[in-house]
DNA sequence: TATTGTTATACTCTATAACTATA
DNA sequence: TATAGTTATAGAGTATAACAATA
């Protein structure tokens, strides 16, 4: 018989969900960041790039604030430094001249797009250990957890 | 059929295991945070004490540096602040005097137990909304990948 | 008067460097 | 001279608060 049956007794902290989610999420970020660096990118930068990608192109910088869960005063200097790389655009919205408008650039999806297939390589070599099986079935529960908390799923 | 048959080539980098783990452990890690908070502990320290529980329960600051993945100066501060309250003592090896062996009190066990049970509870809300299996699959997952990456296991 | 973006400032976390004691 | 721990200092990242322009 196996010594393990439902949850184990003996399971410390470390084998809690939360637990290992925090320790392997400051792995991953820092993996990546690394890998992104030569880009002159951090990973926040990155998340305002993705969340301008998806559905509508644009959006206020109030807005990017909220989704990104970031004060307005952050998202100011990640646009600064976005702007600076060409990646982004500022544009006073006509119709209330206190708005920016944030769009993407053709070099910001190019440089987004470089990130994901860094992303995309970091993952093949991140989950080799993982049998196929596994590795779809960590998909699944991820997408599921991030929806529910909230994050960007697409 | 299904619109998506293995990797969706429309997924952004939202849908990479990296930047879900990145910031899906932000979200874990910040909800953890709050829950142990009226414990006087940050999650650091809880990493520091399951270090200490987990087979021998002691060793030298150094030691605890390595293990942790931080630096020997800000295990100095860790556990200047789990003796202040009682978690851990600090005890000179007899064979090296410059060796501080660090050991949990019982104390220090109580207020483990009560943050592994935390953890547990934070389990349950967090991971709800996924299947029995799912549940277990995502466990599974994260335990290869833990280990894979040198973190605690147990 | 309220809101958007900006700037100035402060706080948290963690690392690096200098120092003390022991070896 | 080298090492364990400590203290002092500095840097990165992000928040809060004060401010300017527009509504």
């Amino acid at each position: 018989m196996d010594e393990v049956k439902g949850s184990n007794g003996d399971a410390g902290i470390p084998s809690t969900v939360v637990f290992r989610l925090g320790t392997l999420g400051t792995v991953a970020a820092d993996r990546f960041a690394a890998a992104i660096e030569p880009l002159d990118l951090k990973p926040k930068h990155v998340g305002l790039m993705a969340s301008l990608a998806h559905g509508e192109a644009s959006a206020s910088q109030q807005e990017l604030a909220g989704r990104l869960g970031v004060v307005p005063s952050l998202v100011v200097s990640l646009a600064d430094h976005l702007e600076r790389l060409g990646a982004v655009q500022r544009v006073r919205d006509p119709g209330d001249r206190r708005r920016q408008i944030l769009t993407l650039t053709e070099h910001g999806r190019a440089l987004l797009a470089q990130c994901t297939a860094t992303a995309r390589e970091l993952d093949e070599r991140f989950t080799a250990v993982l049998s196929s099986q596994q590795r779809a079935a960590l998909q699944e529960a991820l997408a599921i957890l991030a929806a529910e908390a909230g994050l960007p799923t697409k």
